[in-house]
RNA sequence: AGCCCAGUAGUUCAACUGGACAGAAUGCCGGAUUUCGGCUCCGGAGGUUGAGGGUUCGAAUCCUUCCUGGGCUACCA
């Protein structure tokens, strides 16, 4: 899969599997390709740098435990320059290295250019689909969970060597936006968002707020009139008016159409802003309004070429039975399109516009079903590229006080919260007092950054399927395993790093050097393989984790080792030269996640 | 009812996809600065991995039966 794989370290690595691996075949005299061989760094707690785990070696030397693994240490031991020395726990195998192959692994990387990420010959195009919002309130929490998983992990698919176009779909037609429309005409007095001085998506969302209490107002006023509740949802005059609202959209109506456009309008203005908040951008947006119609076109064309059925009532379906699904309606009765319907349509349209050759959607996980039946259907109508369309599905966010509800106004609003979050940053930074000297407009950039960064990391560190229980008040700490604190030890590496006055950082790889920063080199070695596993597994969390660990080891290591007041200068130049390419995994890292990290805090 | 996902220290999360004694953070308790940035570091307590059974050298991970929570099973989106 990772055809444009060239990574040097990856390799040394490799080749020196590759070599234990000849040797135990030599020995037994036996071919070992179809036996899963286990390498693993070595544990901590244990002498040794790799670990061989031998259980699977034993039907090959019908010895016990104990015999093979004696067999094979004397035996590779001796025929492998690297390995300084071998031991043996229970059934693993442990190599000592010879610190010169760490050293050189580092000297080898030490200067490269974008570190770890990955350079192919023919690049893939993936088209990667998120936020997605409708157009009739404004965005929220769970849109800023879905915004960071996509932008994140366009970039991790660039760093794995494949071009990325992001895209959303805008949802901007229906029965909500309707809501909204209706109750603008009824309380709005003609008002417009600059006269309540709001941003245009919450005027927006605040008429369908207002719908939603006026239409249950209703509902109350019908039951305690003798209505069932059934009849009192459909029947409040509200609702009714909503309807008449979007049948005249679909014939339109001029007058309709035009409060349509005004109201749509506003709440992109909105949008526009709190992406721009969010360090958020698409290349291209599709909208609701004009590919449901292609969507037909396609049920149609299915429907001709008998992969899809008309019912008796003239609805058009499919039968997905044989993958083991239900069927599935694509088109009403009386020819009206459905979610489905211009899902499809979309996906075929951006497969002319782009010609890709993969595409993720970013939906929640309460779509899991939908995704499932949308790429069966489009392998059904033999688009070749529908079996590189995956669903990346991200579990909700709850409150403490239960779900988020948009109709009753209980959400964590997103510009509530970036607002938040960044004036804390503020007071925490004015706390500490560090940044005397520095501009205004450079302090607030930094506050940004921080409480920026503390929001997507809080967010990014989970494994995107796990719901998340988010408590505004104080889940988003800057102590532990936080985006601040990631930051600050960036910040402090780059300071030791200018004081040091060194540049060029190169260094003799026969240094004596500790075991602590063996374990920082492997660690930094680590790093390729990790965006690697963060794009296959499409989970940026896996990018979160691994940078913690990084700066965990590193913190620990800067305070118990002295390093610009040492006589050796060579020492020096090796201990600037690691915390040099310690810094820049982290930046690298962290900008995978859309995290940036400054010089000073 | 069926299907999907989750369940790990008080809490929030890890665990290299079957590997060594299940690790961090937070909170609690106790420590560290004649020092390159203390938003730092070290130590302690804290676990029957929801429960039972199975598969094997080895299970939080796979199979199975339950329990709990969430989601889906629309001619809603």
């Amino acid at each position: 899969m990772y055809d444009g794989r060239n990574i040097f370290t990856k390799k040394m690595i490799d080749i020196l599997k590759k070599d234990i691996i000849s040797c135990i075949e030599s020995y037994y005299k036996c071919d070992l390709s179809d036996i899963d061989l286990q390498f693993s760094y070595t544990k901590q707690e244990f002498e040794g740098d790799i670990t061989l785990i031998i259980f699977p070696l034993l039907k090959i030397s019908k010895k016990s435990l104990k015999e093979t693994g004696e067999d094979l240490s004397h035996n590779i031991f001796s025929k492998i320059d690297t390995i300084k020395s071998c031991n043996l726990v229970h059934g693993f195998l442990n190599f000592v290295l010879d610190q010169k192959f760490w050293l050189q692994n580092l000297d080898k990387i030490i200067c490269t250019y974008n570190y770890g990420f990955l350079k192919r010959k023919e690049p893939k195009l993936y088209l990667v689909e998120f936020s997605s919002p409708n157009t009739n309130k404004p965005l929220h929490l769970g849109h800023i969970r879905n915004n960071i998983l996509g932008d994140s992990i366009s970039r991790i698919i660039e760093a794995n060597g494949h071009e990325v176009r992001k895209v959303q779909i805008i949802n901007d037609r229906g029965i909500h936006i309707c809501k909204s429309m209706v109750a603008w005409e009824k309380f709005g007095n003609k008002q417009i968002p600059s006269d309540k001085n709001m941003k245009g998506d919450h005027f927006v969302g605040h008429f369908y707020i207002m719908f939603e209490k006026q239409y249950q107002k209703e509902q109350e006023d019908l039951i305690n009139s003798g209505c069932s509740e059934k009849e009192a949802k459909l029947e409040a005059p509200i609702m009714l008016e909503a309807k008449d609202m979007l049948l005249k959209w679909e014939q339109n109506d001029k007058h309709t159409v035009d409060l349509w456009n005004k109201m749509n309008k506003w709440v992109y203005e909105g949008f526009e802003e709190t992406y721009k908040k969010l360090n958020i951008c698409f290349d291209k947006n599709y909208y609701e309004s004009e590919t449901y119609k292609y969507g037909k076109k396609i049920v149609l064309d299915g429907l001709n070429s008998g992969v899809f059925q008309k019912e008796e009532d003239h609805s058009i379906s499919v039968s997905l039975e044989d993958v083991g699904l239900d069927k599935k309606t694509l088109l009403r009765s009386d020819g009206t399109s459905l979610y489905i319907t211009q899902d499809l349509g979309t996906a075929v349209l951006r497969n002319q516009d782009y010609n890709f050759f993969g595409m993720i959607y970013v939906v929640g996980n309460e779509q899991d079903y939908h995704f499932k039946v949308l790429f069966h259907i489009l392998n059904k109508l033999n688009y070749k590229w529908s079996d590189q369309c995956h669903h990346l599905s991200y579990g909700m966010v709850d409150l403490p006080s239960g779900k988020m509800k948009s109709r009753e106004g209980k959400v964590v609003d997103a510009d509530d919260l970036l607002d938040d979050i960044v004036s804390r940053a503020k007071s925490t930074s004015l706390e500490l007092g560090k940044l005397d000297d520095m501009s205004d407009d450079k302090k607030n950039d930094l506050y940004s950054l921080i409480g920026k960064g503390a929001l997507r990391y809080h967010l990014l560190k989970i494994d995107p399927k796990k719901n998340i229980m988010f408590s505004p008040e104080d889940s988003i700490d800057f102590n532990g395993n936080t985006g601040p604190f990631i930051q600050y030890t960036f910040a402090r590496i780059r300071s030791l790093v200018l004081k040091s006055g060194i540049s060029n950082f190169k260094f003799k790889t026969d240094l004596n050097i500790t075991e602590q920063e063996v374990r920082l080199i492997k660690i930094i070695l680590k790093y390729p393989e990790v965006i690697q596993d963060s794009f296959k597994l499409l989970s940026p969390s896996l990018i979160a984790n691994f940078i913690y660990d990084l700066v965990k080891e590193y913190n620990n290591y800067y305070q118990n080792n002295q390093i610009l007041s040492l006589d050796d200068e060579h020492q020096v130049c090796f201990k600037v030269s690691l915390s040099d390419m310690v810094s820049r995994v982290i930046e690298s890292g962290m900008n995978l996640l859309g995290i940036f990290v400054p010089q000073k805090m």
